[in-house]
DNA sequence: TATGAATGAGACTTCATTCAT
DNA sequence: AATGAATGAAGTCTCATTCAT
């Protein structure tokens, strides 16, 4: 029997996280301190613990997040009918993401959670479904373009998959240091190398 | 007149730095202690402190270790003559850290940097450089490629060593998270992604 | 909205300002630690750190009671209209501070603060109001006299002013160190001096 | 059997205590480290273990010089057949301690010593003999003085004695502080208040 | 439900001294 | 007689978390 709302507890929630990002955007999770997250969200010391159980729940919270907001945005990414058009529009959707101002903060928490994934099982656990998903999705494609002969067929799909994203995990590592990144012209380069993808004999 | 030998010296050091890579590989900067390190070096406490100022230079002479270790790396690979040859024996070296179980700890390392490297401005210097030595060494490949008209001329060197690197960087991700890679399947993807890179006309 | 009163926050800095009264008089500020004075206080560790950011502020803020505590009995000696009694007055009220038994602990906190002085900004500041506010109210009082005609007309107030000050200084110095000072003559003696002052010739 | 002459060896001591007397002036004895105090002597740690136990005697030797000394200055300055006029030559030669640029070392250690008299019993002693001393010394002339009828004879000798000391122990202490100090003008103060001591009648 | 004072383990680092060479 | 590397206790302070109110 709650006492208060549903609605109101995902909007203390919300409040918290949304304080703990911005902070640990910028210094990581083990350089701030819950007392920063407490003043930046305008709750209570007490408060926080209301809504997490400590600061591990958060990081995972904002891995939850992150987790999910990347699913949707592969999910839509993929609604076309042909293979290759799907792929080209997760790229344009990954590579929106990498200039998007706004999106510093995801970039920098990214880079962030990725090595938080080294030694907290949870977080893990998310950061490679969050690869995983991707994954599948982009192998079914590769694989669905095999079958129409749009791609070559000695291809590993799985592989181009985990390829094609570690590209881009590669683009948003190098982003979040600040590097001055020519983004279209490594589209260019990356639609170029997928076009590799598609050529018929092997080495 | 040092009463130790330079020799003498750097074993310290090296004894210091090599329990310091073992336990911030497993846990992170953060969240390892001076203690751990003490007793994990088999020095004692102060001692510590002889060879190096605190914990941040234990960091950054580790930050160091690996870009001279890498730079030598991407030096040695490019010996060939050839750029398209230079490039594959790139990827042959890259690959090779990806698999050596050994490096596991390099690479688990290499993560924690590049988190550390968005709020510690001289380790950022060091992984920075990391990053843009191979990308002129490559784009220095790709520009003679072009020019021998291996490489498409339409091409941005730069941007497509940056595209290469980003997605070793992301290999190192993926691997350092334990996910089970398939090296050999993924390095014959990357060379198809090269090939797309010699391709003539444009899209 | 504080949970506890500005009053029971007082208490709390009482508390831990006294602990640290006590040991800092039995062996100088550097000598003790923070954990002494914690156990002293009965408070935790932490707690300390709560109302004092650190052992300086904690030295500052005994400096500033000490401070407070003069200026009040400087006031309060010197309501008298006439001038030499007004003196005498001051005189009587620093010669109770020398042979009170429970200020001994003051005693000697002065002196280890007036070495303190010499490296301490803040503490010197605050040690050399609590020299200049009594010199220039004694100064007042040599002028008036010199104006009424009680004291020698060629004498410097604020030489005779601080002459005074440094008897009575010297005299806490030699009482800290536990010397058998006999006060009552020692007064005599000033007394005496201080009629020097009335003289009407030059030497 | 000392391997090195007792010379050499008392000017070893001499550039430690050297070293250490600059370093304890500026920062006080428990802020100066013996390392500090091993680089500016140009010796080796160890070495300053060879001439002294450990920092405390080194605060002693200290003391003990400053004791030498000034009982050097005292026993000068009392050559003179008459007291009164002896008495003005002790005063002289403390005022001019008081101007001496070149002797602000010694006197803000001085202060350093006379907190450090607090918590350290060998320190004390000597820091006490250095009062008693000139106190035996001041109240011989003013007993003296007495006795040809310069001085009232009500006076406590061993008083007025303490009293005059203690003047001088302040003016030191103001001194340390970098206080404006117009020594001359406290002079001719401190020599009105002596000529108080003659005055014939009691209050 | 909410607060914020309190906790105490643990963080990093310094330092006087020792002792093998 | 001399060195300086090594020691480890002790230093100050922070922090995630708890709990009385």
């Amino acid at each position: 029997m709650p006492k208060i709302s549903a609605a109101r507890k995902d909007e203390r929630r919300r409040q918290i996280l949304n304080a703990a990002l911005a902070l640990f955007a910028r210094d990581g999770f083990h350089q701030v301190g819950m007392a920063e997250i407490v003043s930046a969200s305008g709750l209570s010391r007490g408060a926080v613990y209301l809504y997490f159980s400590g600061k591990d729940e958060l990081i995972e919270a904002l891995a939850d997040d992150r987790h999910a907001a990347e699913a949707l945005l592969n999910a839509e990414a993929v609604r076309q009918a042909d293979p290759l058009a799907a792929l080209h529009a997760l790229i344009a959707a990954y590579a929106e993401a990498l200039v998007d101002p706004q999106a510093e903060t995801r970039r920098r928490v990214s880079v962030h959670g990725w090595a938080e994934a080294l030694r907290n099982e949870r977080v893990r656990a998310r950061v490679i479904e969050g690869v995983d998903l991707p994954r599948r999705l982009i192998a079914g494609l590769v694989a669905r373009g095999q079958a129409t002969g749009q791609l070559a067929g000695d291809l590993d799909p799985d592989a181009a998959a985990r390829t094609l994203i570690a590209t881009f995990q590669g683009f948003v590592l190098q982003a979040s240091w600040g590097e001055p990144i020519d983004v279209a012209a490594c589209m260019a380069a990356v639609k170029r190398m997928i076009r590799g993808l598609a050529a018929r004999d092997g080495d």
